[in-house]
DNA sequence: TCCGTGACGCGAT
DNA sequence: CATCGCGCCACGG
């Protein structure tokens, strides 16, 4: 599996009416420091919930347009804002951490 | 093989 | 709160 598809896999699993920022995402698909490869994903993607994907603190990065889509697909799931950001103590989705455990000794 | 490109994150100012 | 600088780095052309 290549990076690609490990932050595509992760932000499929952001369920309706959550939320999740690229930072976490990258950290979920086992690549901290890799925000900037998620948002090349969001670019080149088609069928995933983009709208679920947010800059640190829950800001709408994307300008224009697709900016105010965005917002209006978030309040379409209940996700509610404060001031601009999306109230993350609210919505943001917390990723199930993979817990390194010691292999069994035999 | 090289290189510009990002819907970024974070600390400093 | 707004801006800036810098680190980040796979991907596509």
């Amino acid at each position: 599996m290549n990076m690609q598809s490990r932050i595509v896999s992760a932000i499929r699993k952001i369920p309706r009416g959550k939320v999740a920022t690229y930072g976490s995402v990258a950290r979920a698909a086992g690549h901290p420091g890799a925000a900037r490869q998620v948002v090349g994903v969001l670019r080149r993607s088609f069928g995933l919930p983009w709208h679920r994907v947010l800059g640190a603190g829950g800001q709408i990065k994307l300008r224009g347009d697709s900016g105010i889509e965005q917002r209006l697909r978030l309040e379409a799931e209940a996700v509610t804002f404060r001031g601009r950001r999306v109230d993350m103590k609210r919505h943001e989705f917390k990723f199930s951490r993979k817990i390194r455990r010691r292999k069994k000794n035999h």
